[in-house]
DNA sequence: TTTTGAATTGGGAACGGTTGCATAAAAAAC
DNA sequence: GTTTTTTATGCAACCGTTCCCAATTCAAAA
């Protein structure tokens, strides 16, 4: 059925000599008569003769592929990621060969062995918002497998991150609303146990600490980052006694949803509350007013894992797991947190 | 280094038996005693064997995996195209290796070609905006290799196809216009040469046609699916001394651009002109005016391109080009094309 | 006991490459 | 014209599997 590729025996029957010396003549072996080796070439690109990348990974332990893990890659977060990976892997000569665990901690682990299985020569890995144990990123290292983690990352393990300065983020982005003048913010934070909500949190109190404002944890509320989380949290945020009138929400999407709450119940941005997310995802300079956000470098995250991820593969002599990269963010101020 | 992965062989010696008897007893051969399959499976277990999937690729001619090539992953409409075809492929035990062409005719030949000598056993393409001539893609149907082609698809060759109703779907949208009693209506179309772009235009025509309106070619400008190119393009028809009271975008970033360019000029959505677009993308719905536009399915387009090459791949003898399968989309009327 | 057949198991080729080592051929040195 | 060296090639093993075929075991039948 399939018309078989063609493979190094193909040639070599068609020009009378041994296997070896094909592949000597194609990787340009020292050991090959210039004649024989243009005549290989030659009837190699005619036949379009690409080498079997199974046989290569099998005898040379090695296929230039690396398995990258996300939650999802239609979240357009991760999708920039995973796209910045791809171009600096392809660049390299890698592929990359990428699965999501949805979340799952179940999936992840699945997922995890069937990249080992392909012999992948490295993993990047972003943990699902189920993994709350961390036996199977432990035991890669246990193996001596290389990896890095990156964005969704775990604390308590040294391994090669690359991260997002989430605190620092948060820090700018509350200082920003206190700046201009907002006293009672609130925030929709993330799930509960994941890195990224702890952090923002953290810069969140940092900040208050900083301009002498107490910290409410009423005004605390673990969510998620959809649209729908964010509505319900500020339905619930406006019902207090004493109603906050700035909402730093864990996403855009949240923090529309804060919007939409807002205006529903007859109440103004930036005016009576303001509101203000993360991610700079495209509708935040759409809407009226314009969403402050904070832009954070996903394209690069996912082009620096995989620059680090290759110096661990192909310099494994003397590697030292390094310090996390941690990547810059970037406050965008628009009209939703401007006192006009 | 790496902690060898524990293999077949490693199993044969621990146990005393020869390779094929572990081999067998692992894929529950009927030629093997009970006792010994079990002693085996529980060795595989503890050891947490895994058969190496280059090896069995090798042998087995088979390597269950896709090859998936788009021109950009972090497009929202791909990444769902995507994440809908890893979600059956993994279900079926397949996995995917997604390729970026970056809309660069080069780089789709390139990775269609890393693709084979990674021995995919088939593969789903979506072409780039600069594939022009098909002799890669008619290639592959002459090596008799399996692939569907999904969305971006090529009109003139006979293939397994998956893509949307984009001429019922502009149909349908120009349609709704009219009824709304707009009756200049403009197209910001998408880039020449790209068959959505056609499908779009003829839809719009049909439609125009069905009302008795007339076609007026300076109304249809071919231009890109970007914010920008929606901006630049609707300047131009604003200009116009026969300026249209509604413009069909072919996307929603373009539709936005339109929007922008507008309210700029000082004019008002959808009193002064309507607006509609295509993908029903996240901020349609929280803009205001919320924008009309046409929910794709390309979640279900991703499924459906893998149910196709699947079929393909596990039943070879016999199987007969199938008619492009049409996936109907949806329309969502909002207040951008609603006289008020 | 033998014979016989079925149930198990082992050996080895194959998949498509790479590579060390032996060998043949050609060139250089004597 | 030998011997030695250099250069070019082939052979065979290996990577981790599968699978055909031959060999062994074992119990039942003769």
């Amino acid at each position: 059925m399939i018309k078989r590729a063609v493979t190094i025996k193909d040639l070599a029957k068609k020009l009378g000599v041994s296997k070896s010396t094909i592949s000597r003549a194609l990787r340009d072996h020292p050991n090959v008569k210039e004649a024989t080796r243009v005549a290989v070439q030659k009837l190699a690109k005619e036949l379009n003769y690409q080498p079997d990348r199974l046989a290569l990974g099998l005898v040379g332990h090695k296929t230039y592929s690396l398995g990258l893990v996300v939650p999802r890659i239609d979240f357009p977060y991760f999708s920039h990621a995973v796209s910045g990976a791809q171009e600096i892997a392809s660049r390299a000569g890698y592929q990359i060969i990428i699965c999501q665990s949805n979340e799952s901690l179940e999936t992840e682990k699945a997922v995890i062995n069937t990249l080992l299985a392909n012999r992948v020569d490295g993993l990047m890995i972003s943990i699902s918002i189920e993994t709350e144990e961390y036996d199977h990123i432990t035991d890669l290292q246990e193996r001596g497998i290389p990896f890095v983690l990156f964005d969704r990352v775990i604390d308590c393990i040294k391994a090669p991150k690359v991260v997002m300065d989430n605190v620092d983020a948060a820090f700018r982005l509350v200082s920003h609303l206190i700046e201009q003048g907002y006293r009672r913010i609130a925030h929709i934070a993330g799930p509960r146990g994941l890195l990224v909500s702890e952090q923002r949190i953290k810069g969140y109190e940092q900040a208050l600490r900083k301009y002498g404002l107490e910290y409410n944890p009423a005004w605390v509320i673990h969510s998620g980052f959809r649209v729908e989380s964010g509505e319900q949290t500020t339905k619930q945020l406006l019902e207090l006694n004493n109603r906050p009138d700035a909402i730093m929400a864990v996403s855009d999407s949240a923090a529309m949803g804060a919007v939409l709450a807002i205006e529903d119940a007859g109440l103004r941005v930036p005016d009576d509350i303001a509101v203000a997310g993360f991610n700079n995802e495209n509708f935040t300079r759409f809407v009226k007013p314009g969403l402050t956000t904070v832009s954070l470098p996903m394209y690069e995250l996912g082009q620096q894992a995989v620059k680090m991820l290759l110096r661990q593969i192909e310099h494994p002599d003397g590697f030292k797991v390094p310090h996390p990269l941690t990547l810059k963010s970037h406050l965008i101020e628009r009209g939703s947190t401007t006192r006009r």
